[in-house]
DNA sequence: ATGTAAACGAGACGGTACGTCACGTCTTCTG
DNA sequence: CAGAAGACGTGACGTACCGTCTCGTTTACAT
């Protein structure tokens, strides 16, 4: 009965939007810009996202191309390969824009949500290693499992968004070391 | 010689600054606004700070009101009051705030510098009991200190900017245990 | 197609920056002012005239209720009575209005344009009127008539901007007569 | 007991003023940045001149270095010589100069008179030439010397302010043929 | 085929903030 | 006291966004 909306509107707006926010950040994402470069009216993406956090929250879901990862059976291995690779994954996303989102998060309830979903992908991966590294008792210490996976990975932030240390992969393997306990004699 | 400047108009800008903050967040700091109510000319404001991201920085140092701390010498003690100390002052301050302190800092290096100072000074003196611990031989692992030191602070931050779960002192015992190992029996 | 200008932003904004003119100068014209007093947004009136002086360019060319003129048959009555009514109407304006639009005139040659098609109207006309005179033989000397229109109209300018003494009918009167030669006996 | 003025400090502001406002107009004359160029504190300034406009007086008075004319005993040519010389020192000065200054005499009463005063030399050296062909019998209307010479000058000021025509030396010749008639065949 | 309702493009508009640039006054210290 | 140095208040300028609005123009679908 009425006009179906143009799937192909939807995707160009969340193109130049992508394209935006990686050259200037959150901050320096312009509506009336991806309007332009999305060869598209303001209104039109304004008829689908009523604000301007509503389309970030959009588009980062889109985003969520993420971290990769197969568990294996050695659980330090696997924490490893996921810690070196959050790290890798970090590095290479400009820390701009990740600070941006995590403002962004901090204001605005609604992205925050999708900000948070964002990361929670590999919080859980992380997650799901620690718990089976526990299990088969590779982790001696007796904390809670929550708290380890904010130790692998809470500082890969920390020095991204705080202390501006580079992200080695050295730095993700101390981390599980100092989690795991040095490596058994081999 | 010249005529120096006049100290009152500088606290009366941060205090003014540091009320709208607080009222309104960091998106709602209005230099218009904080000239206003600091009964300043706004160019007074931008004479000192070039910038609005400068003016945060400034009120940030000022209300530096940091963890005081003095170390006994029960490392295990130190180190929980410590973190303890830095998850209240971090709970205490706007989350939006810091986040957009991090933003800032990771777009603008002058900004950076700032802000990385406003947090060294709690870097450096959890290094310090760590350093403490470790030479007791409180510390069991044989990791460097600095990723001891990050496995503590970081999971703050990332918990306030990342998955947003709360700070609670049960939350700070954790990471300490987690890092010392449970507390001897006594 | 698009939203159409709304007409009446348009001559509120004219009629508000007519009213600060009149009421302080062409120096205490102030955008903002104009802004609140016409209910207008300053955005709106720059997205119409890129600058202050632009805009009293359009202020200026809204005003030209000018200087209306019905040719007879009789060249030196209509000379007499143009050059009057060209006085009268520099008259009536603000000196410093006329002088700053000149000196507007003179930096910006956009402004330039608009000004001088400003002035083209009446100078025209007396151009014409000249060529009848010419053409009737009733100006004797063998000139340009580009010539004796600007020593009809320049002396009116020069007196305002320059001599500062006033322009009188009688003025008028004597610039037409020195030009045409007296008037024959009657 | 009291410290005399500096007479050089005078000297340097003068200079620095002519060489701002050669350089940017009237407009464009900051006090900051004359100050600045004369290598002279602000106070300083303000103290000798109350205002910017009264500086502008002081320093249009230093300028004052007028077309130099010595009469002969032929009017028709000592008027040629004397409007062409006025033309060209009219052309040769940056035109925005001599509109800002019109327009600041519009403004300000002060500046005013002092800028008349700088364009009065030469008007009164031509109403001298005049006075002296209307004499000599050169002159046939019956005119007033005065609207003669405003029909010799004025019409340089018209072109260059008001209609940004070129000042040729033909111009100014056809200006005076206008005047005095067709030259007698010899 | 044709009417209709919504999608869409284009841009006007109100608002709020930003940072800059003058002017002229004031305050302090030095020669 | 003159002068240097610059802080300060005041007020304007022009710019950049945001989100809303008002048009006219398509376009799919239901009759």
């Amino acid at each position: 009965m009425i006009r179906p909306r143009n799937a192909e509107v939807g995707s160009r707006v969340l193109a130049a939007a992508a394209a935006e926010i990686e050259a200037r950040g959150y901050e320096g994402l312009s509506m009336d810009r991806v309007a332009e470069q999305a060869g598209v009216a303001k209104t039109t993406i304004y008829r689908r996202w009523p604000s301007k956090a509503e389309l970030v929250v959009a588009l980062i879901g889109h985003l969520r191309s993420d971290v990769p990862f197969e568990p294996t059976d050695d659980p330090r291995r696997d924490l490893t390969d996921l810690v070196t690779a959050i790290a890798a994954n970090l590095t290479a996303t400009p820390t701009s824009l990740i600070a941006d989102l995590a403002a962004a998060a901090a204001r605005e309830p609604r992205v925050g949500e999708s900000v948070r979903a964002l990361w929670a992908d590999r919080h859980r991966a992380v997650t799901a290693v620690v718990a089976e590294a526990q299990r088969v008792g590779v982790v001696l210490h007796d904390v809670q499992p929550a708290v380890l996976v904010d130790q692998l990975v809470g500082p890969l932030y920390y020095r991204l968004l705080v202390t501006g240390e580079p992200l080695t992969p050295d730095y993700a393997r101390s981390l599980v070391r100092s989690v795991l306990g040095p490596e058994e004699s081999r």
